[in-house]
DNA sequence: ACTATTTCCTGGATGC
DNA sequence: TGCATCCAGGAAATAG
């Protein structure tokens, strides 16, 4: 499941390999459920644009877009607001659990639950799959596109602060709230709640100001030491270049219900929270 | 304004 | 072997 660092490194190795080549055409399946803009439009846009940057937000991918239509018009919206960057449009994909943004060459067969391809001048084709389609992709006008939340490695220890301590919900949920850090999922949030001695289960207003900043450092210390390592891969997760990331033999909880915990020896414990299995060692979190 | 629950999806694992 | 059932989970929608 891409989260943050697994995100980071598919967007990596994209720039590396896709900046400065142009959309030829566009072929997109008849599913919609992965398509969160109409069809036309997002065929429309993709067409003919010049990709000029690939950046990460959250867990999201942006395709910076350049292309020789017109603004999108939206409904009322920001009308005079597009006209100086007109041509300059986003292209937001989201992974879901499943997603992965490939780079093939054009005589590769196409793998089942393909959703989208891009055929690029450079003769490569972006190829968008995703079986669960839990997957999103749109476009939108440049600088509109504005997930909620905070990037956790951007964050004040402050401002890191005064987001949780007055949650009444358990530590666990509120640092999967996108709405909060945008970014973080399931396993780095048990695997920081390790690293920091916190259990899942702690609701949130219950920790101390101390607590609170072991959990920052911990937080952006695992996300910083996966993206060094080129992220988890667990089952469907593989980089854009179709490698795998090597973080998961690093996991000290996470997946590992059962064995003996690392530092203590005491079995890792398997619980659900908010409808998330979350994993803890008994001894070492508290 | 929060919080909790449900929904979407398929393939792999499990059990009989 | 075959079939049914369960489970994984991000985020939007819905309900409380």
């Amino acid at each position: 499941m891409p989260e943050l660092p697994e995100v980071e490194t598919i967007v990596r190795g994209l720039a590396n390999r896709v900046i400065g080549d142009v959309i030829e055409s566009v072929w997109l399946s008849s599913r919609p459920e992965p398509f969160r803009s109409p069809i036309a439009e997002i065929a429309a846009r993709l067409s003919h644009a010049r990709i000029t940057g690939v950046r990460r937000k959250g867990k999201y991918i942006v395709f910076e877009l350049e292309n020789s239509y017109g603004p999108i018009r939206h409904k009322k919206a920001a009308r005079k607001a597009c006209a100086p960057q007109a041509h300059r449009i986003e292209w937001i994909v989201h992974l879901g659990m499943t997603g992965r943004m490939l780079i093939c060459s054009p005589g590769e067969p196409i793998e089942r639950h393909t959703h989208a391809i891009a055929k690029l001048e450079s003769g490569r084709e972006l190829r968008f799959v995703d079986p669960r389609r839990f997957g999103r992709l749109s476009v939108s006008p440049q600088g509109t596109f504005e997930p909620g939340g905070s990037e956790p490695l951007d964050i004040t220890l402050d401002s890191f602060v005064s987001l949780f301590h007055r949650r009444k919900t358990a530590i666990k949920a509120a640092l999967l709230n996108q709405k909060l850090l945008r970014g973080v999922g399931n396993i780095y949030a048990d695997e920081a709640l390790f690293r920091a001695g916190i259990r899942p289960r702690r609701q949130a207003a219950t920790l101390t100001t101390r607590e609170l900043g072991k959990l920052y450092l911990s937080l952006r210390q695992v996300l910083a030491e996966a993206i060094l390592a080129g992220g988890s891969s667990i089952a469907d997760y593989v980089g854009a270049d179709g490698e795998e990331g090597f973080f998961q033999a690093e996991h000290r909880v996470y997946g590992r219900q059962g064995e003996p915990c690392l530092v203590c020896k005491k079995t890792i414990k398997r619980v659900v929270i908010g409808g998330r299995s979350s994993h803890y060692c008994p001894q070492c979190q508290r």
